[in-house]
DNA sequence: CCCGTATTGATGATGATTATCGATACGGCT
DNA sequence: AGCCGTATCGATAATCATCATCAATACGGG
C-alpha cells in the first residue's frame, strides 16, 4: 500500500540529490499510518513507536520533505502548531470545523471551486492553490436544533 | 478619525470592567497607523516609535483586546507569525496572495459567499465565520502575459 | 484625595521549530 | 567487498512568537 508513496518521495529525493534513508522510510509510514490533520509532534510519537531511537530534528526534516514531495500538505495553523494531512491519492477538499468541539468535516463544492477560478482571473491570476476554512457550530453543539 | 475607534474600544473596556488606559490607546493608535496584515511585533515597533517605554507583553494582550472588540481581525498565519488586520470599517473580505512576490489583493465574491452559505446548510451547521487565501501568481510574476 | 483593583513592564517560562555539530550511514566506484 | 565523499542522524542549543508571573504603578469611583 505504501509503495507508491515510497516511490514517489524517492523519486523526489533523487531528483535533488538527496537519499532513501530508514529514517525518512520510518517517518512516511508514521505519517501516513496517522489521520489527517496531524502535528509534527503527533507524527514524531508514531514515529517513536516504530523506532524508539528516532530524533525530532530529523522528523520535523523530513515532514518537510513529505509536503515538497507533494505526499503532505500543510494544514492551516489555527492553533499553535502546524498540521499536516495526507495529500497523495486525498484529493483536495476544504474544512468545515466546529468552533466548540473541534469536529472537522471535510467538503468538495463545485460552486465554491468554480466562483474562485473566476476570481483568478478577475485579477489575472494564475491559481497555485488555496484554502478555505469555514467555522462554526455544528448541529450536536448548535444552541437548539433546527426548527 | 480615531473617534470611532477609540469610543468602540472603551465601550468595550468598560463592558467587562477594564479600564482606558495610556498604554491601551497607544497601542490602537499604533494599530490605526498601520497597514493591514500586520504582526504583533510591527504593531510593537510602532507603539514604541510612540511611546518607547511600552511593553512587548502589554503590545500583545492590548492587540488580542482589539481583536475582543471588533476592532481588528486575526488573519491566518501562513508564516511563522500571527497577523492581524483592521477590522472596523473594513468590510469582511478574502485574499488573494501572490506566492511569488507576496502582493495580496482583497476581494469579496457573493457567489463564494452564497455558496458557503450552502454549504453550512447542507452540513446543519451555523456560521461563524471563515478564512478564504487564494493563492497563485499575480500577473507580474506569471511566466508569461496573457495570450 | 484615597483605596481597591486593573494594568504595566521586565523577566522568565513555554511550545514549536530551526540551526549546529560531531558521529554515522549511504551508495557509487573500484 | 571495501573505501570515501557527502548526506544524514540524533542530541542539544538556539530562535521565535507568545504567554504567565509578579512587584510596582496608574485609574477612577466615592
Amino acid at each position: 500500500m505504501n509503495g507508491d508513496e515510497r516511490a514517489i518521495l524517492e523519486r523526489y529525493l533523487r531528483s535533488r540529490g538527496l537519499k532513501m534513508t530508514q529514517a525518512r522510510e520510518t517517518v512516511l509510514t508514521a505519517f501516513l499510518g496517522l489521520e489527517s490533520h496531524v502535528s509534527a509532534d503527533a507524527i514524531y510519537e508514531a514515529a517513536k513507536r516504530l523506532d524508539p531511537g528516532i530524533g525530532q530534528a530529523t522528523v520535523f526534516r523530513t515532514v518537510k520533505l513529505l509536503a515538497d514531495a507533494g505526499l503532505a500538505r500543510e494544514a492551516c495553523r489555527d492553533d499553535g502548531a502546524r498540521r499536516y494531512e495526507h495529500a497523495y491519492n486525498h484529493a483536495h477538499h476544504d474544512h468545515l470545523t466546529c468552533v466548540e468541539c473541534g469536529a472537522i468535516v471535510e467538503f468538495v463544492d463545485a460552486d465554491i471551486e468554480r466562483a474562485q477560478e473566476a476570481v483568478y482571473r478577475r485579477y489575472g491570476f494564475a491559481s497555485s492553490g488555496h484554502r478555505l476554512e469555514l467555522y462554526g457550530l455544528c448541529p450536536d453543539c448548535a444552541p437548539f436544533d433546527e426548527p
